[in-house]
DNA sequence: TACCAGGCTTTGA
DNA sequence: TCAAAGCATGGT
C-alpha cells in the first residue's frame, strides 16, 4: 500500500461526465482542475487530457468485492474504461440522439455497493449538495482517516458502524424522516453479511440489494433501487424514474402514469442499456430545464468551475 | 413566502 | 389496485 500515479489510455471516455452526472456523492473538481475522490477505501485524483486519463492514488492496490487490483487494472474496471455504452437510439428518437451526443462519454462507475446503498437512501427528496455533505458527515463520524497529498479524507463507514446509530442520533443533525431508514437499512445489510459469513461478492450484493427493496420501512423503493442495480450491482438495464424523467418522459414522449409504468416503458423501449438510455435523457432534459439549478452536469463540466461540494477537508 | 428536491410508505376508497 | 397525503429539512 503506497502512493502512486501515472497515465492510462482512455479514448472515447469522458471523466467529467461521468463524475459530476450526479451518480456518484464523493467525488468534485478542485480549483487545480482535477477531479478528486475517495473510492474503495482509496483517495484517488484524476485529470483528463485528450484521450490520457492522469491518477494519483493514496494506494497501488485496492481490494473490491471482485478481490484484489492493482491500481491500473481498478481504475479500468471502476470507471469502466473498456466497457463504452452502447445504446442505439430508436429510430426516429430524436431527443436520445442529441442526449448521447451531448454527454458523450459517460459511464456508469462501479460503486461501492454498501455505500451506493445508503447513498440513495440519504438521498430521498434531498438535493445533491445537500445529500453530499450528509455523506460528508457520517464518513467524517465513523469512517477511517486516509490523509494524501495535504487533504483528509475519509472511508465510508462499515455497515456495522452505521448500523450501531440511531434515528434519534441522526434526527439531531437534521437528516429529517431518511434518519430512522439510514440505520434500518444498515441494520439490515449488517444482519445478511454477518448470516454470509465470507465476503460478499456481487451474487450476494444483488440479493441484498433485492432483499432491501421487498423489506418496506428500508428506505429503498423502486427509484433507489434502481439507481443501486445501475451504479454498483451492474444491472445497466435498469431505467430509474424520479421527477425529472417523469417530467422528461410525459414531455418528450407522451407517457405518464405511476413511475412503475414509466420505469417500464424505459425498460422495454431501450432494452439491456435502458440505464444508460435513462442517464443520458435526464442530464439532457435537465440541463434544458433546470435552469435555475447549478449543478447540471454538462455546463458545469463545459464551465470548468471547481464543484461547491469536495469530499475531502484541507488542513 | 411558496414551492421543490434524482421518493418512500401508509391510508382509505 | 391505486391515488393522495404525510413525512423533515434545506435550497431557491
Amino acid at each position: 500500500m503506497s502512493r502512486t500515479s501515472g497515465a492510462l489510455s482512455a479514448p472515447g471516455f469522458h471523466l467529467g461526465h461521468t463524475l459530476a452526472s450526479g451518480q456518484v456523492f464523493r467525488w468534485g473538481r478542485d480549483r487545480d482542475g482535477w477531479w478528486k475522490g475517495i473510492a474503495y477505501g482509496t483517495a484517488l485524483h484524476l485529470r483528463q487530457e485528450g484521450e490520457t486519463l492522469l491518477y494519483r492514488a493514496s494506494s497501488d492496490r485496492v481490494v473490491t468485492y471482485t478481490g484484489g487490483l492493482a491500481i491500473e487494472p481498478f481504475l479500468r474496471w471502476y470507471l469502466r474504461l473498456d466497457e463504452p455504452a452502447r445504446v442505439r437510439a430508436p429510430k426516429g428518437d430524436r431527443h436520445l440522439r442529441e442526449a448521447l451526443r451531448a454527454l458523450n462519454g459517460f459511464r456508469f462507475v462501479r460503486q461501492e455497493p454498501f455505500e451506493c446503498i445508503l447513498s440513495y437512501v440519504l438521498s430521498v427528496q434531498a438535493h445533491m449538495g445537500l445529500t453530499k455533505r450528509r455523506i460528508l458527515f457520517l464518513s467524517r463520524r465513523l469512517g477511517a482517516p486516509i490523509d494524501f497529498e495535504g487533504e483528509r479524507c475519509w472511508t465510508f463507514p462499515a455497515p456495522d458502524a452505521l448500523a450501531s446509530l440511531t434515528g434519534e442520533d441522526l434526527r439531531a443533525h437534521r437528516f429529517g424522516y431518511r434518519s430512522e431508514k439510514v440505520v434500518t437499512s444498515a441494520q439490515i445489510v449488517a444482519d445478511r453479511l454477518r448470516a454470509l459469513g465470507r465476503p460478499p461478492g456481487l451474487d450476494a450484493w444483488r440479493e441484498i440489494g433485492d432483499h432491501l427493496h421487498a423489506t418496506p420501512g428500508s428506505g429503498v423503493g423502486l427509484k433507489v433501487a434502481k439507481c443501486i442495480d445501475l451504479f454498483a450491482l451492474d444491472r445497466l438495464g435498469a431505467f430509474a424514474v424520479d421527477t425529472w424523467v417523469r417530467k422528461m418522459a410525459e414531455d418528450w414522449y407522451d407517457v405518464t402514469g405511476p413511475d412503475a409504468r414509466i420505469c417500464a416503458w424505459g425498460e422495454a423501449r431501450y432494452g439491456p442499456q435502458a440505464g444508460y438510455a435513462g442517464e443520458h435523457l435526464f442530464a439532457w432534459y435537465r440541463e434544458q430545464h433546470a435552469t435555475a439549478l447549478m449543478d447540471r452536469v454538462i455546463s458545469f463540466c463545459a464551465s470548468g468551475e471547481p464543484s461547491p461540494e469536495l469530499p475531502f477537508e484541507r488542513p
